[in-house]
DNA sequence: CCCAATTTGTTCGTATGTATC
DNA sequence: AGATACATACGAACAAATTGG
């Protein structure tokens, strides 16, 4: 098939080849309706296919991959399989583009103080006796004092996933999303940004209590003070983020 | 540098030698403190810093490309330079990902009524007298009746653009980014799939009189009015968006 | 305007690794 | 264990694009 003609009208950004092969292959993919799991044409067949070679199929698979829009095997019935992006991967693109932005930890409080409320809310009347147990289960783990840091940041990173399995429940796919890209975010700040400083306990405690009265909240399904108990969890968290930054850059200020 | 030993005891899923060199690369960067624009070294370089071959280079570099994190041109002083993430691409690899969750359009306008209220009252500090000259502007392309379906696309993205200005101009990154993107889903939205049906004049009439609101408030200050307005103004688009829902699934069981 | 240098972009041929049967 | 099918990687060559003289 040959190539668009180049127009040299407009001053376009010459798009490469395997860029090309790349878009060819997702039109093919739609086309032949290829479904989640499905296997595409092997390198040697997309090669005649598009009638390239094999470095620039593989450049283009790369895209691919990259996006995760497809997988990739080795061996026999191996190839590229088209698949559905997974989230880990989605936060990390997502929170390349953000680095460069450099948001504050304030700019994350604000957002959770928002969406934290609507999250629960939203997630009461969904969650099973299962889940209900699991965030249970989770609280339980931040119940003491951590005996050393490996616990330390289980503890915290159990915190998180108290939030995380309310933004899987809340029913938006989109609010569920970016719920659990801000724990993300909190996760990269608290473990490799504050580790350093002692461990806060009067903020553990308030999380334990916050959690506690959360899960209360939830099984007797009383929506308004769910919605109050997850604000003032954010606003205490925020508060004590704050105080933590302060005693930073006042360490920081000690080491000069 | 020599590899990691793979050892075997756990089901590693084998790290593909592009991929680490991918990796291999990124480290360098931060090593040599190399900043936004600085060249990386050229492919030949790469190929005996990482003693590997020219194709494995070039599928780090696609990689890399791919995610946003550098650019490569050709020719002399061409070459890979370390780059920000561009918005587009971040918003579209985060659609690759939403994609699959299919979200409907009430998980959008849910959360547009809760973030665009916000997105206004931050905004509102920040707006120079050319960003109000400038929502003016966006504003008065839609004073009219559309004369053809072209002038029908412009109208709506020139709404989309309003908000998107306000989204930049809110002063959190993240909550931007997420204004922002959550325009990108509405444009797909209304472009894509509700172009074939009959103008919502209406809706149109509507948007226009809060965009017009808007801005009076916006230049007066009052906070609370911008809220509320932008809130109804969200609430009156969701009511809309329900409506011409309901008018296509109508249609559609005409067509059948 | 063309020429030459530089660097990426693409191709081919070959060899190696890996999973399946 | 061996054969097969596939991706992965290497190496050498050539094509195309951009820059500067």
């Amino acid at each position: 098939m040959t190539q668009h003609l180049h127009t040299h009208l407009s001053a376009s950004p010459r798009i490469k080849r395997a860029d090309q092969i790349a878009e060819a292959i997702k039109r093919w993919v739609v086309i032949n309706n290829v479904q989640l799991g499905d296997k595409l044409p092997n390198e040697k067949k997309l090669m005649d296919l598009f009638d390239c070679a094999k470095g620039t199929v593989r450049e283009a698979l790369k895209s691919l991959e990259v996006q995760g829009l497809i997988t990739v095997k080795t061996g026999p019935n191996g190839g590229a399989s088209l698949a559905a992006v997974p989230y880990p991967l989605a936060s990390k693109l997502l929170r390349n583009y953000l680095h460069f932005q450099s948001p504050s930890s304030s700019d994350l409080y604000q957002l959770r103080k928002l969406l934290e409320p609507e999250i629960a809310i939203m997630a009461m009347d969904a969650l099973s006796d299962k889940d209900l147990h699991e965030l249970e289960r989770i609280t339980q783990l931040c119940d003491h004092a951590p005996q050393d840091n490996a616990e330390r940041i289980i503890q915290r990173i159990a915190e998180l996933d108290f939030h995380n399995l309310l933004a899987e429940r809340c029913g938006n796919p989109i609010l569920g999303f970016i719920g659990h890209f801000l724990n993300d975010m909190i996760k990269d700040l608290v473990i490799y940004k504050k580790m350093q400083l002692p461990e806060q306990h009067e903020f553990s405690c308030a999380n334990l209590h916050y959690h506690q009265a959360l899960i209360k909240a939830l099984r007797a399904k009383n929506k308004t003070l769910v919605q109050q108990l997850m604000l003032e969890h954010m606003q205490s968290a925020h508060q004590f983020n704050l105080e933590l930054e302060a005693q930073l850059t006042e360490q920081l200020l000690v080491d000069l």
